[in-house]
DNA sequence: GAATCTACGGCACCGGGTGCCACAGGGAAA
DNA sequence: TTTCCCTGTGGCACCCGGTGCCGTAGATTC
C-alpha cells in the first residue's frame, strides 16, 4: 500500500497548519484527522500523542545518531566524534529549513511542545554522554567530564540552531556550528581526555614539557602533542 | 484555617506512597485524593497536574534561585555566582534526603515524571544563562560561551546530585559539588570571561605559540595556558 | 448579626489516549 | 481460483486527567 507514508505526512501537515491557524489548545485531534481525511483512531496509530505529530520522525533521527556514534572511527578524538554527531543533528533541521522554522515558531509559543523539544534534546545529550562513557574509564571524575562535555557540545549546537531559526533559517548553519564547536572543543577537548601522564617529579624544576606549534592549532591536537611529548622522554 | 498547609502535604505524601505501591499509571487522582481525605477537585486546586504532586514547591525553589542571582554581588566572578546557585539548588534536595531519594527512585522509573524533572532542570539552566547574559556583552560568541558555561555547571550539579541519590542520599554532597565545580570552572571560567584568541595567520610560519610547563600538568591547565599565550601576543 | 472571603465539595463536561472488534484489500500458499 | 493471513484502517466504548461553574460551610471583619 503506497498511501501508508502519505497518511503520516498528511497528518503532520494538517496538524502544523491547524496549530498555526487556530492555536494548539483549540485544535482537537478530531480536527487534525478530519483535515487529513482519516479517522481519529488512525491518528493515534501514527503518533503516540498530539505533540508527536509536530516531531514526526524524531525517533528515527535519534536512532541514526546512535548508529553514527556506534560506527565511529575508534581512533578519532571522542570530542570530535560527538561534534560531528552534532552536525548530523543540525543537518536534520537544516535539510528542510521551512518546516524547521515553522516548527520553531510553534514550539516557542506552545508550552507542551517546548517541553517535548527539551526532552528530545536531553535524549541526544544522553546518547552523547553514553558514547563518551564507553570511551573513558569508569572513574567518577571521568564520568563528570563526559557529562560536562556532552552538555557543552549540545549547548553549542542549540545555540547555533536557535540563532539560525530565529533568523528565519536562511543560509547554511554548519559553518557557524563548526566555529562554535572549535571554540568549545578547544577548551573541553583537552580537559576531557586529560588523563595523567607519568607522575610529575615535583622536586625537579627541569622536568618540563616544551611544545611549539602554529597558532590556531586545534586544542585536541595540542593535547595529543603534549601527551606524546610527555611519553617521549618518559625513560630519560 | 490551619489545615490549609496540611492538605497540600497530605496530598503529596499520599501521591508518593501510592505511586510507589501501585505504580504511577495505576494510581488515579481520585485514589490520591481519597487517601488524603479530600475531594478530587481539591487536588487540582493545589496542583496543576498529577505530576506536580511529586514536585510540590518547585516554583518556589526556582524563584529563590532567581532571587539569589538577582541579589548576587556584582564584583564576584559570574562563574562562581552560578556555582553557588548550583549549591543552593543542591541544598534544596539535600535538606530532605529521604524524600529526595524516594522521589528519585520514582522519577527514574516513571517516564512522565522524568520528563517533568528534565524540564525543571532546563528552567534552572535557563535562569543561569540569563544571568550570564546580563553580565556579558551581547556578542554572539559571548552568548555562546554563556550557554555552554551554564550547561556545564548544570551538568556538574546533576552529576553530583545523581551520584548522591543513587548512593541513597547518605553524607553531604556539597563538598563533592564543590570539587566538581572547581574542576569545571577552572576550565570554563577563564574561557567564559576570556574570549577566543585572535585568528591564526596561516601564511606566517613564525606565528607560533610556545608553552613550557611542568610534566604532569593537567591537560585542562595546558589548554588554559595555550589560550592565555595565544591572547598574550595578540597585539604584537 | 450581616457581609465577605477563603477553602472545599459536587457536578458536568471536554478531550487526549487505549483496547477491542470488525473489515477491506493485497499477497502468498494451497 | 480459493483460502489464508497480514496490514492498515474505521468505529465504538471506555478511562481518566484537567477545567468551569455553582453551592456551601466556616472563619473574619465591620
Amino acid at each position: 500500500m503506497a498511501g501508508q507514508r502519505h497518511v503520516r505526512q498528511d497528518l503532520t501537515a494538517a496538524a502544523i497548519e491547524l496549530f498555526a491557524a487556530r492555536g494548539y489548545d483549540d485544535t482537537t485531534v478530531d480536527a487534525i484527522a478530519a483535515r487529513a481525511g482519516v479517522a481519529r483512531r488512525t491518528f493515534f496509530r501514527h503518533f503516540r500523542s498530539k505533540e508527536d505529530a509536530v516531531f514526526p520522525d524524531h525517533d528515527a533521527y535519534l536512532a541514526r545518531t546512535e548508529e553514527f556514534l556506534r560506527t565511529a572511527n575508534a581512533t578519532d578524538p571522542a570530542i570530535d566524534v560527538i561534534g560531528r554527531a552534532a552536525h548530523l543533528v543540525l543537518a536534520m533541521y537544516a535539510d528542510d529549513p521551512a518546516t524547521a522554522v515553522r516548527r520553531y515558531r510553534l514550539t516557542r509559543s506552545v508550552e507542551p511542545l517546548r517541553e517535548r523539544e527539551i526532552t528530545a534534546i536531553s535524549r541526544y545529550q544522553r546518547v552523547f554522554t553514553q558514547f563518551l562513557h564507553r570511551r573513558s574509564d569508569g572513574t567518577d571524575s571521568a564520568r563528570l567530564r563526559d557529562e560536562v562535555a556532552a552538555a557543552a557540545v549540545v549547548a553549542a549546537h542549540n545555540h547555533v540552531l536557535r540563532e539560525w531559526l530565529r533568523a528565519g533559517g536562511v543560509g547554511d548553519p554548519h559553518p557557524r556550528l563548526e566555529e562554535a564547536l572549535r571554540s568549545v572543543t578547544a577548551v573541553i577537548g583537552p580537559w576531557l581526555s586529560g588523563g595523567p601522564g607519568r607522575p610529575a617529579d615535583d622536586d625537579d624544576p627541569d622536568d618540563v614539557v616544551v611544545v611549539v606549534m602554529p597558532r590556531g592549532t586545534p586544542m585536541w591536537r595540542v593535547a595529543q602533542q603534549v601527551q606524546a611529548a610527555t611519553r617521549a622522554t618518559q625513560d630519560r
